[in-house]
RNA sequence: GGGCGAUUAGCUCAGCCGGUUAGAGCGACGGAUUUACAUUCCGUAGGUCCCUGGUUCGAAUCCAGGAUCGCCCACCA
């Protein structure tokens, strides 16, 4: 066995052993009626993406989820795969394009989707390879992509149930609009974001009679596609206008006056202009009035339907232009300063424009019911409980889905025209999942198939069984649906995770999954998102080169309870490097005497029996969080065992046992690093890998990824021990302390210190353990006293049961001492007094529980006898 | 306008069902080279648990109201 450097270096394992593990066929999951599968479907990144902080989190806490449902002996399957990101992808193509100064149209469809699936080819495995880096265990070879011929036949069949129970249908409404990318998107992809705005006043001139209504909008561009104006029925102010007109400033457009109670009569001028084919609530107006939709703008935003000055202008040009004309007209009344919140395209941040198109939607109200249902009855659960909340609210307020896009890279809608039959006034629409040769009705051919492509979510919708081979009954699917636990960021949830429910439902009549965990959103310190154009990045890739993937993981891990937005900063990084270096160094130090012991350990010495005890108590604790969920709590469990019991407390005394003890004492410290590497492998998987290779027993599975959770023994669980070991390093500790305070040299070992207890079993247990005490607290001599009252040149310290009695040999400042001593006593008087005064209330003597009386009336004898020997030993001092 | 979350040490955060003297990591300060680890060890200082009221024998914890910050949803043009 080649010694261990003394440092754990990650570079020179995290990579080789990657390769080892994949090779070794340990990723893959395949269907086995012998036990339980236990399944996650990664949230598939966009195959334009590169590795950020939140896709480390996601998926590292996909790989622990995964890593212990293995080693718990389930069947678990890690499905990873892309998503083909529609508009995303398109952008970044076309990016590329324009550097050669080229548009997509001057390549046409057929060349450019060419040209992404080449992109896709050379750049689509980035993420897939970093996913790697960060010990990702999937089953690569299930990998899958959105676009793969497989899952592009389940978007068809789907489109197509849909369609035939008629739940897609193609109509003109108002949907958002991205002016740069050119395409229509749902409302989830226009998020609003609050926006300095200016609210313009305009006045409208009657048509019949003088005088004016005032309108006020935020868009005066939009007026001219104005249809009506529009005022509260019960507005007094503009009762008499009702039915009337007024004229459009600048196009002297008759436009009537309409009364809806849609208008607020406390905003603005309480009369609002309708543009109907602009703004969803016009939109409505415009419906419920009969009016006229009339669109004035192209799809790159610009003027179109207009009089003539204003043709072709850019929408915000053709503002400004009309400022100056209403104001040359004398129509233009207040400009006030408005907050206001407009929609904003996800991938350009474009500010979009409401605008009539015609596009296709999906009906969702009927796809939300057995989604709203499967939550509230529990068969899907969020974690934490509180996003079930949030969900349950969008559900029931759902609107249709507006699916079509006017881009190029997708899945294109498997619908056709007949226009021979539209020339006769005939639908002529055929929605199939193969081209149709002629036209069912009239047989009429060429059909034109529709430009549009689906959104992205309409692939990933499907994932958790299109992944496993649907529509195609595979015994995969069979096997692995529904799958168990989702991992995904909040951003996501209406996005994807709902959608994937009614998805579920619909397709499969049963859930994609049975659990929700939603993380947190990772933020630098000062509480932004982490974003290119902030300059924030902590890039994950950087700190894995700095400090490894375990210290990358562990300190995602530990930042921050689950759900709870994540501050990072780079400095903690350094604490999940240290620890996987203490993890080694421990390893290093058993192995620096020899081979790990293969002998089953005893609990022979009293810190045998502890961490024995202790090791169980983590086995347990560890278990329970991660069962729960509860990733940070089983991380900083397993840290201060490891760090403070076994390598603070164990091996330090380790070194101190009798000859005859030895050998048994590094199987025990072997024991406990065995099976505290299984518990956890999950969270470090590279550095407990590389270790456990040192200690694993002969006979045990090749690797620890395989190996089993670690179970709790019962038997080994010793409270006794642990309360006397606790004593022990209290004695320790109050020894230090006590030095430490009196500012003694390091170089002076104090000669001797007593023990002094009442209890004579205690009194022994110091007496057997002197040496450890001697090496651990710097003492020489350690002596168990009944009394040691006339020691002079003294000093104490009172604990539970012993007293620890140091003297000093001229050391002692015995003013400083006194002031000392006298501090404590003072505290311990605070102490005592305010515990008779909760035992003086007969309120609580009455009501408080009896084992709580019980401990408050220890607490004060404690206390008191406490107090009792601090006086002595001022009283000792005082004759000096 | 609704909803959610946060507020605890200088910083980042734990603290389950109410029960001793509220914890950790980092940072600060003092000390240490004794048998793995200086990516180490030992020790110390540092707290109005955001505020106000309530429930209770007892509140960081439960309830109500408020403040500040952050996020989500919503058609005030």
């Amino acid at each position: 066995m080649s010694a261990l450097p003394p440092q754990y270096n990650p570079k020179d394992v995290e990579e080789a052993r990657y390769q080892w593990w994949e090779s070794q066929g340990f990723f893959r999951a395949d269907p086995d009626p012998k036990r339980t599968p236990y399944t996650i479907v990664i949230p598939p990144p966009n195959v334009t993406g590169i590795l950020h902080m939140g896709h480390a989190l996601n998926n590292t806490i996909q790989d622990i989820l995964i890593r212990f449902a293995r080693m718990q002996g389930r069947n678990a399957l890690w499905v990873p795969g892309t998503d083909h990101a529609g508009i995303a992808t398109q952008n970044v193509v076309e990016k590329a394009l324009a550097k050669e100064g080229k548009t997509r149209q001057d390549l046409g469809r057929e060349a450019f989707l060419k040209r992404v699936w080449e992109w896709k080819e050379q750049y689509g495995h980035t993420i897939l390879y970093q996913l790697k880096r960060l010990g990702a265990s999937c089953d690569w070879r299930r990998t899958r992509f959105t676009m793969d011929e497989g899952l592009s036949e389940a978007v068809l069949e789907v489109f197509v149930r849909l369609y035939e129970k008629g739940l897609i249908y193609r109509g003109n409404y108002i949907i958002n609009w991205c002016p740069r990318c050119q395409t229509a998107l749902a409302d989830e992809e226009a998020p609003r974001t609050e926006t300095q705005g200016k609210l313009y006043h305009i006045r409208y001139p009657l048509a019949e009679g003088k005088g004016h209504i005032e309108v006020a909008t935020t868009r005066p561009e939009t007026m001219l596609g104005d249809t009506a104006v529009a005022v509260h029925p019960k507005d007094k102010r503009y009762n008499a206008l009702i039915g009337r007109h007024a004229l459009l400033p600048l196009v002297n457009r008759k436009l009537p006056i309409i009364a809806d109670e849609a208008v607020d009569r406390e905003f603005g001028t309480g009369a609002v202009k309708v543009t109907p084919a602009h703004d969803p609530v016009d939109f409505q107006l415009g419906k419920k009035h009969r009016l006229e939709f009339l669109n004035v703008m192209t799809d790159d935003a610009k003027m179109t339907n207009v009089p003539k000055p204003y043709e072709g202008l850019d929408r915000l040009d053709c503002r400004s232009k009309l400022i100056v004309d209403l104001e040359k007209t004398g129509v233009l009344g207040a400009i006030d300063e408005h907050v206001h919140n407009v929609g904003h395209c996800y991938r350009c941040h474009t500010a979009v424009e409401p605008r009539l198109s015609p596009q296709w939607f999906v009906r969702m109200k009927p796809l939300a019911q057995p989604a709203i249902k499967a939550v509230k009855n529990g068969t899907i659960k969020f974690v934490p409980a509180r996003w079930t909340k949030v969900y349950l609210n969008w559900m029931e307020n759902i609107q249709d889905w507006c699916i079509s896009r006017q881009i190029w890279w997708g899945h294109r809608l498997p619908v056709w025209y007949c226009d021979a039959c539209r020339q006769r006034g005939r639908p002529g629409v055929i929605v199939s999942k193969t081209p149709p040769a002629s036209c069912p009705t009239c047989k009429a051919e060429p059909l034109r198939q529709d430009e549009d492509v689906l959104d992205t979510w309409f692939s990933s919708w499907l994932w958790p069984f299109s992944t496993l081979g649907w529509p195609k009954q595979t015994k995969e699917l069979a096997a692995f649906y529904p799958t168990d636990t989702l991992v995904t960021a909040q951003e996501i949830i209406f996005f994807w995770v709902a959608r994937m429910i009614m998805a579920g439902y619909f397709c499969m009549k049963q859930p994609p999954f049975t659990t929700v965990s939603i993380h947190g959103t990772v933020r630098d310190i000062t509480g932004k998102k982490m974003s290119k154009s902030l300059g924030n990045i902590i890039d994950p890739l950087e700190m894995i080169g700095r400090y490894g993937t375990d210290a990358l993981r562990y300190t995602l891990v530990t930042a921050t309870a689950i759900g709870q937005d994540i501050f990072l900063s780079e400095e903690r990084f350094a604490a999940g490097r240290n620890f996987a270096n203490k993890l080694w160094n421990a390893t290093r130090y058993l192995l620096s005497q020899g081979p790990a012991p293969a002998s089953v350990p005893q609990a022979q010495t009293i810190a045998d029996r502890w961490i024995l005890s202790r090791l169980q108590r983590t086995v347990k604790q560890v278990t329970a969080a991660l069962e729960a969920m509860l990733f940070n709590e089983a991380a900083s469990g397993l840290y201060d065992f490891l760090w403070h019991d076994v390598c603070d407390w164990y091996i330090e005394i380790s070194k101190y046992v009798q000859p005859a003890e030895k050998e048994n004492s590094r199987a025990v410290l072997a024991h406990a690093l065995e099976v505290s590497m299984r518990l956890l492998h999950p969270f470090m998987p590279f550095v407990t890998e590389e270790l456990w290779q040192q200690l694993r027993l002969a006979g045990s599975k090749p690797s620890i990824m395989v190996s089993a959770w670690p179970a709790p023994d019962k038997q080994l669980v010793d409270t006794k021990a642990e309360a006397q070991f606790e004593r022990f390093k209290a004695v320790v500790t109050s020894i230090r302390t006590t030095r430490a305070e009196l500012n003694v040299p390091s170089d002076h070992r104090t000669p001797v210190v007593w023990v002094v207890s009442k209890d004579a079993a205690i009194r022994r247990f110091f007496d057997d353990h002197k040496t450890w005490l001697q090496a651990l607290a710097h003492v020489h001599e350690v002596a168990a006293l009944q009394d040691v009252r006339k020691q002079r040149d003294a000093t104490t310290a009172v604990l539970d049961g012993v007293e620890v009695v140091i003297p000093l040999g001229g050391l002692i400042d015995v003013q400083k001492e006194t002031k000392r001593l006298q501090q404590k006593a003072a505290e311990k008087m605070n102490d005592i007094a305010r515990t008779e005064a909760r035992l003086n209330n007969p309120q609580f003597a009455s009501k408080a529980p009896v084992e709580v009386i019980e401990q408050t009336r220890n607490q004060l004898a404690q206390a008191q006898e406490t107090l009792k020997k601090l006086h002595e030993y001022l009283s000792v001092l005082q004759s000096m």
